[in-house]
DNA sequence: GTTGACTCGGTACCGAGGTACAGGGTGTAT
DNA sequence: ATACACCCTGTACCTCGGTACCGAGTCAAC
């Protein structure tokens, strides 16, 4: 297979492969007499691994640690499961400080909502003086 | 006042200041004799302002937008509105997505954990097939 | 034997949000 | 008058995950 075949069965693009190949992902293939790359079958599936990886939130760099896990035995596992775990606490962080930014905002829609006769827009006055209003009226008591 | 006495007072380094002014958040100060950049009172609350509204998740040319409505008049708060709220909807998709991971890493780190014995890693397994491992014992019935 | 699709390597670029450095000028305290 | 901290512009660099372009070589079909 050349690399134009690789990419059109994995869905990619023929530079994201040669720039995988580059960053350690791909092993180098063989060469053909022309210089052309000459994939084996297990290229295709191997890009398929790093795209399901990505798609669970792991970096390149990531997906090439758990290239060489799956090549590994079996000792690896727990390796494995401490790389994915890992990445599961940064995801629940991410999701936690996107919630944050979530009830903060949602709570100036509302504010901004609900007082439409406030001379100034609450969302600016919010972000001019750092603090979030608060739901009901009586803000300074 | 210098910029270093704004960067200090705002949290920022200068070059970062300086950043701004070119990406047109920060509008150009008067300069003294020497050339040095001679800011207001005003400029440290339009830094802050500009990082609060970061941490809400607004790009910076999402800031440049508020702030140019900052300095609108009223009649700007629906379009206020709906930048935040539009952001709201780009953060529950983003959240979305994050959860989707989670849910999937977490199915995967459990059928590592719980299958001890399975010849091959789940995890990896299942990059390399690209199904996710059902959580009970029965997969293929 | 020529056209057209493919491939090669190398390099540059994207966007986002900065940071760093070089080579100069300035402000001020002592 | 001389340190030393500060400022100036301009440019290059960083991460991340690619994408785009270049000029040249190659392969296959007709």
């Amino acid at each position: 297979m050349r690399i134009g075949d690789v990419a059109r069965e994995a869905g990619m693009n023929i530079q994201t492969l040669r720039y995988y190949e580059r960053r350690g992902l791909l092993a180098e293939p063989a060469r053909g007499r022309s210089g052309y790359r000459d994939y084996g079958e297990s290229a295709a599936p191997q890009v398929r691994f790093i795209k399901r990886a990505q798609d669970l939130g792991f970096s390149l760099s990531e997906i090439a640690e758990l290239l060489e896990l799956r090549d590994r035995t079996s000792r690896s596992r727990p390796t494995t499961r401490r790389l994915a775990a890992t990445k599961m606490a940064a995801i629940d962080e991410k999701i936690r400080e996107l919630t944050a930014m979530r009830v903060a905002l949602a709570q100036l829609v509302d504010a901004c909502e609900r007082s439409a006769d406030a001379p100034e827009c609450p969302i600016i006055e919010a972000l001019d003086l750092g603090r979030t209003p608060v739901a009901a009226g009586r803000s300074d008591v």
